[in-house]
DNA sequence: CTATTTAGCGGACTGTGGTCCGGATAACCG
DNA sequence: CGGTTATCCGGACCACAGTCCGCTAAATAG
């Protein structure tokens, strides 16, 4: 008997990464969550996040989340799948309102704007989003190898930025030169350079300006 | 009392990263390692060595790999720090050569050719250096978020495609530049692109070859 | 309302990385 | 060679992520 949930555990409440709706094919019409299983999630993530705004993300466990939200440890990893997909869970309102940004949102981080300066625009909020998220964020990318590349968070970037390439008329490899931009994006990195390295923020958004002047015609 | 080691764990045979000797100042005169001790890492490492091959990285626990050695699991722990210690160990060798090659080696990799030369040259080996060692390198920086930057061979690169972009006339914020380089040649990318992307080892030496390209004035 | 089905629950259990510390022994000294 | 010391050893032990499976109860059909 197969026991594993029929519908993908983070599909439900966090699309986050609208990209590959036409990957997953008209998967059957997604069921309805059942009511105690629906507050069970909103418990627990109401006591993860409790619990890791008062001890830090790595000061808390999947044993004391369950607990703390009075359930069982296994209903958590029915929900959630595993740790990330817990840490990605509390992130996803903010995922949810950034991929806004850039997708409808106003110029010039949504359209409107020149590509080039989009793309800048979106440096600078993904900055931003990792100063004020980057442990949370680092916790969720903190998988398998190559996990978080996989995932569609990152598909959907990755899809954002070489839209952003091709508009822009950069002549090279679209797909290698967005990996690369995103290279300069990863949490690992900017956390590194902001705490270890002590840029500031400034420092780092001036970087990525120049970095995109760099490498796109000034007028596209 | 302290128990903790005298020596840091990968300090006697390991250099890897040669770069700190000025960060590490003058520690008391490294003690000799005692002859059973020595035996014992040999035999550690040829018994991962052979583990690894049989079994894959993946495959392969650390009790495991004590159990095949003859050596209490404390003993492992006790030489190589943590896992990721024990999987550099492993690729000392291999990694002592890299470096060896870009910093003394022949041209265009080692001196002698100008920068920008060197700096693709340093890219391609390091394209290569994933292909054949990817699993191993992937395990081996599978550390705690932010590990692996800290750790010396990172600073090796860091301070090496830093110095020729220094050379090479780049106007810029080298540091910054060298990060984004650096990224684009990070394992976990890297693997990503040769095998779920399917990107041929070839294309990415040519990206790569672009990438520089584009960055750094053609005559440097 | 009762019966049936099955999503969901809980918590004991497992596997693995990493720690601890009492005891063994290599190295060194007289 | 015998005594002293501190390096090193081993494996029991711990913490924590993730699994398993028998049971509960929500949903649904009749």
């Amino acid at each position: 008997m197969d026991r594993s949930p029929v519908i993908a555990p983070d599909r439900i409440p966090a699309v986050i990464g609208n990209v590959d709706a036409r990957a997953l094919p008209m998967l059957e019409p997604i069921r309805q969550e059942r009511a105690d299983a629906a507050r069970n999630r909103v418990t627990i993530l109401a006591a993860a996040e409790r619990l890791v705004a008062a001890d830090g993300v790595d000061g808390v466990t999947m044993d004391c989340i369950a607990h703390t939200a009075g359930v069982g440890k296994g209903t958590l990893f029915r929900h959630f799948g595993d740790r990330c997909g817990l840490m990605r869970a509390l992130l996803d309102e903010r995922e949810r309102t950034f991929q806004e940004g850039f997708i409808r949102g106003p110029a010039p981080l949504g359209p409107g704007a020149p590509p080039r300066e989009r793309l800048v625009a979106f440096g600078e909020r993904m900055l931003e989003h990792i100063e004020i998220q980057g442990d949370l964020l680092a916790a969720a990318e903190n998988g398998p190898p190559g996990e978080r590349l996989r995932h569609n968070v990152h598909a959907t970037y990755r899809a954002h930025v070489t839209a952003l390439l091709g508009d822009s008329g950069y002549g090279g490899d679209i797909d290698y030169l967005a990996d690369v931009l995103l290279g300069a994006l990863v949490t690992e990195l900017v956390l590194f350079q902001l705490r270890d390295l002590r840029r500031s923020p400034e420092h780092l958004r001036a970087c990525w300006g120049e970095l995109v002047g760099a490498l796109l015609p000034a007028s596209a």
